[in-house]
DNA sequence: TTATGAATGCAATTGTGTTGCAAAGATTGA
DNA sequence: TCAATCTTTGCAACACAATTGCATTCATAA
């Protein structure tokens, strides 16, 4: 089992079930955010109420983030490594209308913007949608 | 029945049928966004899916956008009057965490930012999340 | 008036998220 | 080492929003 995982979940005090190893190891491969049934459809055989609770648990620890990214289910990527899910973290995401992935972008943090009057900001969702630079590429190739 | 009613309906093109008026009443009187299953609950006795088409007919005749606000359903909210759907008429939502309500600020336009290299802009859905200026106003009174 | 298309109402279905509960597994203290 | 306890897992069931099929009703135009 890769050392880098146990090191992950240990570090966010996670206990490292072979369950939570499987599922952060999904995680890690996955370059995009993965939803609830996506990540079931990794597993030949696997319980949906654990990856759920799994999933739960990852977050709760700050070892991923979801995103409401409009498709109808809540998509969970893995945070950056001194992330604590504060207003600070947060980031853009982008969703490709074509491939249907939803991408982290880690290095573009979300602008808050000024507040009427009375209003108290404690967090913000922001996804931006369109063609990513991989469909973008197949859609030009032949042509 | 009043006069305005027709007319918004009339200007998008949508047949103003009884259902359609009293369907864009309830909007217009609702100050904030609101769901398929709030809006049925205005109605003593109204059908599910009608009022799902009505809401469906609105939006492709741009008279009302929806926001993916993360309460788990949809949230439906008038257009300002020269809104045509584009990405200029993007702006900023508002979910208040303790009443529950979301609100558009119109007058805050979606600030669209610098993507990738081969990513390509097509729309945006940006919601901030906190305590809302009628609910910080109740917490502070009795105290 | 009749033929046509649009709108509505009802029933049923899909898909995601969530919970209750019992079994299995891990941990702790005697 | 064993028993008691807590955690995790698997299965079943449920809640809820969104969506569709189909028959009926309604509006419109020939």
């Amino acid at each position: 089992m890769n050392k880098d995982i146990d090191e992950k979940l240990k570090s966010k005090k996670i206990k490292p079930t072979a369950m939570r190893q499987l599922v952060l190891e999904v995680l890690m491969e996955h370059k995009t955010a993965i939803s609830l049934p996506e990540l079931e459809q990794k597993f030949e055989r696997a319980d949906k109420s654990t990856l759920y609770r799994t999933l739960k648990t990852f977050q709760e620890n700050e070892l991923i983030h979801s995103v409401e990214d409009g498709t109808g289910s809540l998509r969970y990527a893995l945070c950056d490594d001194f992330c604590t899910c504060e207003p600070k973290d947060l980031h853009v995401h982008f969703l490709c209308t074509k491939c249907n992935k939803t991408y982290c972008f880690h290095e573009m943090p979300i602008p808050i913007p000024e507040l009427p009057e009375g209003f108290e900001f404690e967090s913000a969702n922001f996804v931006v949608k369109g063609i990513c630079a991989n469909c973008r590429k197949k859609s030009t190739k032949n042509h």
